[in-house]
DNA sequence: CGGGTTTGACCGGCGC
DNA sequence: GCGCCGGTCAAACCCG
């Protein structure tokens, strides 16, 4: 991959971005939690801090011994859908492919990211709606414990605070 | 070479 | 218990 000119928000741009989050640009922005645990309210409530819940329970060795001991965290995520020709789009972190697959009633495959960060578990999936191909819904899981490595622009900062505050 | 992608197999949960 | 399904692993592959 790697875009190196320009970042791609490109496809459309900031401008036209805002104009159209009211009816198109923006489609929706939704967040998936469990209301019933608490403390989850904990772990977003100090964003600073590593999220606890996932990543002790990927600490946990899998296949061949069980992880439930006492965690049945559910992992907060929220996605949000944007207008755009490429399926890329480059928060500011380095990701790693780690599988696709395919959806039903779906035509386009999805793809699951990785950070690369060194212990961060921050996870990502893009996927591709059948009935508009200009729409991407880019789901993000976990939040990111250390700062973005690319170029700050105006754009990505203010899409990371978004991450930040998104859930309340 | 080193890092990221590809791709099929595998795993755990859920419904029947 | 079995099969579907969403998510993940890992070995091969690719590319700078």
């Amino acid at each position: 991959m790697g875009n190196p000119a320009h970042h791609v928000y490109n496809s459309n741009d900031p401008h036209q971005f805002q104009n159209r989050k009211s009816s198109n640009g923006f489609l929706g922005l939704m967040s998936e939690m469990e209301a019933s645990n608490n403390m989850i309210k904990n772990n977003f409530s100090s964003q600073g801090k590593s999220f606890g819940g996932s990543e002790s329970g990927e600490a946990t060795v899998r296949l061949g011994m069980k992880k439930g001991d006492q965690k049945k965290i559910r992992k907060p995520r929220y996605a949000f859908q944007t207008r755009s020709q490429v399926d890329i789009l480059d928060d500011g972190y380095r990701w790693r492919k780690y599988g696709q697959k395919a959806v039903k009633n779906n035509k386009f495959p999805r793809s699951y990211y990785r950070c690369t960060h060194h212990g961060c578990n921050v996870k990502k999936q893009v996927q591709r709606l059948t009935k508009d191909e200009g729409v991407v819904v880019t789901t993000y899981e976990g939040m990111h414990s250390h700062p973005i490595e690319k170029s700050t622009d105006n754009f990505e900062h203010i899409l990371s605070q978004m991450k930040i505050y998104t859930p309340f």
